[in-house]
DNA sequence: GACCAGATTGTCT
DNA sequence: GACAATCTGGTCA
């Protein structure tokens, strides 16, 4: 079952830590991929130049700027994808940043993509879990309570949350607003 | 394990 | 024309 969209016409915050321990699932022609959220950053629209919609809107960003619960993939650095997740209401531009999963099903067909055997490096990773889950520019403006696309319910073991500083950013990097799962080695950063 | 350079292109100024 | 919400593979230890 898919997370509702009122789970994420919330605050941004809050959904970034309530993803923790969810599951994102991917099902392709290839086969179906999943994985545990293990760390995630919150990216907000007042009081953070770090984030995309800060500037406004702009054909880039617009789904940033769309509906909960939606896909948010961006093209950085010439090479890499990266997967967000809209958040709050229509025309606000917040969104949560996927960073890392825990491989859970269709680990051969990850390692096949990303064309290595380290099960530790499969997703550890923004532009790794994009690569490793098949996702790329058909995914932008994606409804994630849909298939192919989802985010799931999932029963983990209860695990203790770490609140630090985001990475890969050259403004607002004091603000605490990475959450991620204590102690798992899938984890992008210590 | 830590540190560093290179890849490579879409997007905004 | 500069730069970016990054990853990989190299070197050195």
């Amino acid at each position: 079952m898919p997370l509702p969209r009122a789970f994420f016409a919330r605050p941004t915050p809050l959904v970034a830590q309530e993803l923790l321990g969810k599951v994102l699932s991917h099902h392709t022609d290839e086969g179906d991929c999943s994985g545990i959220i293990v760390e995630t950053e919150a990216y907000l629209s007042e009081g953070d130049p770090s984030a995309h919609s800060h500037r406004g809107l702009t054909p880039r960003n617009q789904a940033m700027f769309g509906p909960p619960g939606h896909a948010y993939v961006y093209f950085t650095y010439g090479m890499h994808f990266c997967f967000n997740v809209v958040t709050r209401e229509k025309g606000i531009g917040e969104a949560v940043l996927i960073r890392a999963l825990q491989p859970l099903t269709g680990i051969d067909l990850m390692k096949a993509r990303r064309k290595m055997d380290n099960p530790k490096l499969l997703a550890s990773g923004p532009a790794r879990l994009c690569q490793a889950l098949a996702i790329g520019r058909e995914q932008n403006g994606c409804d994630l309570t849909q298939v192919p696309l989802t985010i799931e319910e999932h029963t983990v073991a209860p695990f203790e949350m770490i609140v630090t500083t985001r990475i890969g950013i050259s403004v607002a990097q004091d603000l605490p607003l990475r959450y991620y799962i204590k102690d798992n080695p899938y984890v992008s950063k210590k």
